[in-house]
Formats: structure tokens, sequence, C-alpha cells
RNA sequence: GCCGCAUUCGUCUAGAGGCCCAGGACACAGCCCUCUCAAGGCUGAGAUCAUCGGUUCGAAUCCGAUAUGCGGUACCA
């Protein structure tokens, strides 16, 4: 068996695109599994469109999600790496000329004058006759009168690859079996070179790929239909045709080909919000594949183990965030202390440039808070939510919140004067969460109120909040002054309000 | 329009002729744990396996048709 190889193409147009790295993930594992190379290429010949900040963006991402290339732009401080290069498409343009050069001279592609006008007005009248649309051949066979007369016109011809007509193209798909297109519905002849020169996808994609003796040709559903003109090329390139295998596509909701318009899909968004590789990467492999067990959390290591191409789905997958969050979770959850403090820091530095919290909490104070924060985190992005309250100056708690539904107002104001003074009399040297807890408790039972209500008034004074973590450790967090400073400020506020009304 | 691909709980999926009147997970509901929120545990609801026909002693699994959806049909990738 020849050497796999397989790669990733993307075209630096936007930003890293989840579909694109779904198909970068297949690849990766499909390479790793049997020891093949992964080759990153970057098909920038849009030029109007791609933009070297997306380009960034793109090998940032694939970086940030572990999926190691060998050969390609962007591997440690080399421009680049492989023998296979130059591996951006701008720089290969010479290749592509070579290439169309020789299609030329063997008559496998011709120049056609017609104008995008003409084309345009061609394509409308089979449209309005039912007519499948395709290129009707007109410059097939220009004779050296015409093309001198098209010269002298100054029309700047395209080079169209001939599309050898009543044939069947069969090719056997590792995820879809058997699939057969006619050529006579391929579009008739293909533009390969573009009338400024510049080549164009199915032409590099072939190219490339021979030239980089690619082995599996690992790509989304919607190439499949692409596929014979790629044969084709190969074909008439004089290479050997690689294997194919088309994923199912990634869905919006409403089951269409997933899109920023509605969905997101930018990988660098989710990071933002506080998702780990880990987790994305694991979520990303079981969309479209499973290992068949009952397995779910599985490091990257564990999916190049148990990766099978020939075990991936041929229907679409809707993107289910609600799953991504529940992997997230459990993936925070399996983190040491270090690496989740590690990873909270950039987050908690957000929240200060944000002005939501006050001030940096240091790595000590997070070290201690880490045993109650860290099963309560969906998204790294949730820190400032579940402990934020600690790292301001002062809370502010809605005086409705402040009493609980059993209670009034002027009962709230008594239960927390007397917890302030039990919790006073803990001191500042017992300041430990089990010996807060009992005197309260024993409040509680005295004066015949819930323990619940209690302290959810406590909770509300100190966080200002309904939800948080646990309240004795919330407390010892804060430390002794400004726990007692902050139910001082709740009973003042209270209690006037209760004066006013 | 034409060509192609697909169709199992709301979602991701298991299932490769009898083990399936269909299993797991997310989400949802209830209960337990519990100072709230989480996490965790248990339980539940949820799929006439798109439809119709065929092959077979037997079909979610094989074949065909239909329907529906999606993808492609560019001097985008």
């Amino acid at each position: 068996m020849t050497d796999v190889r397989v790669r990733i193409a993307p075209s630096p147009t936007g930003p890293l695109h989840l579909g694109t790295t779904r198909t970068a993930l297949f690849n990766y594992l499909f390479a790793r599994h049997l020891g093949g190379t992964f080759i990153l290429r970057l098909e920038d010949t849009d030029q109007a469109r791609s933009t070297i900040e997306y380009e960034n963006d793109i090998l940032t991402g694939l970086h940030w999600l572990g999926m190691e290339w060998d050969e390609g732009p962007g591997i440690g401080d080399e421009p680049e790496r492989g023998s296979y290069g130059p591996y951006r498409q701008m720089q290969r343009l010479a290749r592509y000329t070579e290439a169309a050069d020789r299609l030329l001279a063997e008559d496998k592609a011709y120049h056609c004058y017609c104008s995008p006008a003409e084309l345009d007005t061609e394509r409308k009248r089979q449209d309005a006759g039912h007519e499948p649309a395709r290129y009707s051949g007109r410059c097939a066979h220009l004779t050296a009168a015409q093309t001198a007369s098209f010269e002298a016109e100054d029309r700047r011809p395209v080079l169209r690859f001939r599309i050898p007509p009543d044939r069947t193209i069969a090719f056997d798909d590792i995820v879809r079996g058997h699939v057969e297109f006619d050529t006579n519905a391929l579009g008739g002849d293909l533009v390969i070179v573009r009338s400024d020169l510049t080549p164009l996808y199915h032409f590099t994609v072939a190219v490339d790929d021979a030239a980089m003796a690619i082995s599996h040709v690992i790509r989304g559903e919607d190439h499949l239909s692409n596929t014979p003109k790629h044969i084709l090329l190969f074909e008439a390139l004089g290479a050997a045709v690689p294997q194919f295998a088309h994923l199912p596509l990634i869905l919006n909701p409403d089951r269409t080909k997933m899109s920023k318009r509605k969905s997101q899909t930018a990988v660098a968004d989710y990071r933002a919000q506080g998702f780990i590789p880990e987790a994305f990467v694991n979520y990303l492999a079981f969309l479209g594949w499973s290992t068949g067990t009952e397995e779910e959390v599985l490091s990257l290591a564990e999916l190049v183990e148990r990766f099978e191409l020939s075990a991936v789905n041929s229907s679409g997958a809707v993107f289910d965030r609600d799953r991504l969050e529940w992997l997230n979770g459990q993936w925070i959850r399996r983190l040491s202390p270090e690496d989740l403090i590690d990873r909270l820091r950039p987050f908690l530095e957000n929240e200060v440039a944000a002005g939501r919290i006050e001030w940096m909490p240091s790595d000590e104070e997070i070290s201690a808070l880490l045993p109650v924060v860290q099963e309560r985190l969906p998204t790294l992005a949730a820190v400032g939510e579940v402990i934020g309250f600690l790292f301001v100056k002062d809370v502010e708690p809605d005086a409705a919140l402040l009493v609980p539904k059993r209670w009034d107002a002027a009962t709230t104001v008594a239960a927390l004067d007397a917890a302030r003074r039990r919790i006073a009399d803990v001191g500042e040297v017992s300041w430990e969460a089990d010996e807060i807890e009992p005197p309260l408790r024993a409040l509680a039972e005295e004066r015949g109120w819930k323990v619940g209500d209690l302290f959810m008034a406590i909770r509300v004074a100190i966080t200002g909040r309904t939800a948080t973590p646990p309240l004795f450790d919330t407390m010892v967090a804060l430390g002794y002054e400004r726990s007692l400073a902050r139910l001082d400020r709740a009973i003042e506020r209270l209690a006037a309000r209760a004066e006013a009304s």
C-alpha cells in the first residue's frame, strides 16, 4: 500500500470555520491512526477575499485544538516545512501555468472567448427551456481566423478543460460506497484558468493533490458532485487518482448546511466563550462518527486510537451546542487545579477589563476557590458569574431578593441582625466553614426559622445573588471583615426601606 | 430544471437478517442528595426505524419505487 498522505486545504477567506475544523480533525485522526502524513495547504487563489488575518486565525485555531500537521506553513518557527512545497497556492502559480500549458498543448483544454454576459444569457435560456445548465462548447473548436478575430476585439480568454462526453465516472467512496456520474451531466467544459490567468479551484486542487502525492481526499459532502471533474483532471494530468471519502455536512438547526448566517461558525468565538480544546475536539469527532461503543468522553489521543474512516456516517449532523457545553463541563472537571487556574486567568483578566470585577484575584485566591468552582463551570467564561461577587468592593442586593418568600422585611432584618452577631462571635481566628455553620443552624432552630430561609437571606446579603457556591465556603473566601461589612450594609438598606414603607 | 447524496427518539448516535415491539448520550420531567446553584445518583417521558411494495421462515438492517430534505450545477473555495 502506498504511503498515507492526507491534507486539509482551507481557504483564508474567512475565520476558521467549524466545518473546516471537523474536516481537518477527521483527516488528522485518519493520518495519525495509520501513521500517515497530515498536510496543511493554504488555498489562497481567491485574492479578492483572502487575507493574512484569516490565515493567522486558521493556523492559530488549528494549533489551539492540538491538530499538529507534518507539512505546511506555520510549523514551529519555520515559514513552512515539508518537501512538497510551497504550501501556499499563490506560490505555486508557475506549476498551474505549466500544467495548463500542457493540457492546452495536448488539446485537453482550449481557450474560450465567451464573455460572462454571453454565458449568462445562455444559462438563462437553458433554464427557461428546462434544460440542464451546461456550457455549449461554442469555443471548443475555433478556427485560427475566429481566434484572431476575438483577439482583435481584445477579448481575454479563459482556459476550458474538455469534459469527454458519454462517459461514466465511477469511484468507491470510503464513506458512501459506489458512486457514479455521467459526464454529460457535468455542465460542459470546465473553466480552469480565469481570463486574468489565475487558476480556479477544481484545477489547483487536482494539480496540487497530484503533486503532493495525496493518497486520500477526505472532505465535505459538498464536494461529492465535484469529484468526477477532479477524477477527469487527474487522468488528464497523468496522475494517480486518490481515494475519496466524503464526510457528512454539519447542519444548522433547520438542517441546511451550517452557515454563519444561522449558527456560530467561527472557532475563535467558541474559544472566546470559554470552550476548551479537549471538549471541542471530542464533540466534533462525534459529529458524523462514533466508536460503536458507549464511550463519550475521549481525548484526542484516544480518538486517534479508535478512529475508523469507514465507520463515518453518511447523513448530515445538526450542531448541538447543549451537548458541546455538557462535554465542556466534563472536560473542565477533569482538569488539574494548576491547569484550570492557568486557563481561567485570561477570562478573569477579561472580567476586569470589562469592568465586571474590580480587581484580579491572586492565584492563591483562585486556588482556594477551585474545589467549589470547578464543578460549576459549563465554560471558562462562566467564572465571572460564579465568583465575580468576591472581587468587587460592594454588592448591592436587591431588597426584594433579600427577603425570603416566606418572610417579611421586618423578620429578615431581625434574622440578619441575629445572624450577624453569631457570625461575629465566630471571630477572625476561627474563620472556617465548619465553625460558621453550626451557630447559624442553632440560631435557626432557636427561632423556629427554616434553615434554608435564613441561609438564603444571608447569601443574598453577602453575595447579592440567589445562586452561589456553598455559603460558608463563600464567606471564608470573602473574609471575616468583608462578610460582616456586607451584612451590615444589607441590614441598613433593608431597615431603611422597611421604615420608609 | 438537471445530477448526486441522505432519511432510527427534539438533537448526536448504536444497530451491518433473528440478541431490537430498537440501546446509549444531550436536552426535558420527577425523585434522591442538599443552605441556593451546580455536580452526582435513580426513575420517567420520548422513535408506527420517511412511505409503499418486494426478497426471506424472519428486515431498522437486502432490493425497487415514491416522498421529503440537503448538496452541487460560478471566470467562489
